[in-house]
DNA sequence: GCTTGACGGTCTCCAATGTAGACCAGGTCT
DNA sequence: AGACCTGGTCTACATTGGAGACCGTCAAGC
């Protein structure tokens, strides 16, 4: 992966855009292609609708709502929509009556969502952590501020 | 990783919340802590952030700015302040004049800048097969439809 | 026969969020 | 003295996300 600068290099490189040929994507870069890729993929919703599909395999829209608590119908139907899109979930309209529409990973969905599911499982792990880290925080900054005065 | 449901499951799980507990953390569930955490992390900025550190080491206020390109010194400051609350980040303040203020990984949130190495990686190395993917789902919906009309 | 519910969405409204850009205080360079 | 860098904060404005209504087709219940 591109870094944004070299390591103890001094002078930072300022990547306004990535060198625009096939090679040289940079997500660092403001106007890359894969900064768009990487910014529509860095949320919550397209997240854990690629870790569902993963651990769950196929899943018809109302499993998934079921699935990822919280989200929204227009929501899902967005996050899904750009998913398909971009070759990564796969939409198949059964022609039964009434019709299924079901939801799985393409190839490429699943080695993305492959390298989505340590970080969820960090999450699970961790999230103990955090909140006492943010309690700390808060207990610091809120509660007993001001020490000398 | 808790799953939103078992694999082939026909009727998957609700995760309204998540048990409680220490132990029990799902970032499927609607109001889990683990579900904070997850989304306040599933960003675009956060991970990018953590990237950036990650990879370059320590690195000052305005090096960020220039490294993550496109980010608002409003949403640097905001990220970063989210960052450290929740135990990722350490912000120190060194008293020269002017003072310099240097942003580094702590142990904890390099354990999860390694998780998000390969998210990273994969965006360079497959936007392409994700634009051309667009360019296709694009093609067949808005330039070639009404294809029996 | 009529209502109710599931399904897979779409649409509209409103609140929250992100972005752009001004502003600020202290110090430095010219 | 005036412009600039640093590390921010503050204020508009536009975009986004969430809640909930609506829709047509089908099946079950009363």
């Amino acid at each position: 992966m591109a870094t944004p600068q070299q390591i103890a290099d001094p002078r930072p490189e300022t990547p306004d855009t990535c060198p625009g040929g096939d090679q040289g994507f940079d997500i660092f870069a403001a106007v890359c292609p894969s900064r768009d890729v990487f910014a529509e993929l860095a949320d919550k919703w397209s997240l854990l609708l690629l870790l569902s599909l993963h651990s769950c395999g196929e899943q018809r829209f109302s499993e998934l709502q079921r699935a990822v608590g919280g989200v929204s119908r227009k929501m899902l139907t967005q996050s899904l929509r750009a998913l398909e899109r971009d070759g990564l979930v796969l939409r198949t309209v059964h022609p039964e009556t009434p019709p299924r529409v079901v939801y799985g990973l393409l190839p490429l969905g699943r080695t993305l969502a492959e390298r989505i599911a340590p970080l969820g499982d960090w999450v699970e792990s961790y999230a103990g952590q955090v909140v006492a880290a943010r309690e700390r925080f808060d207990r610091a900054h809120d509660g007993a501020c001001a020490p000398q005065d």
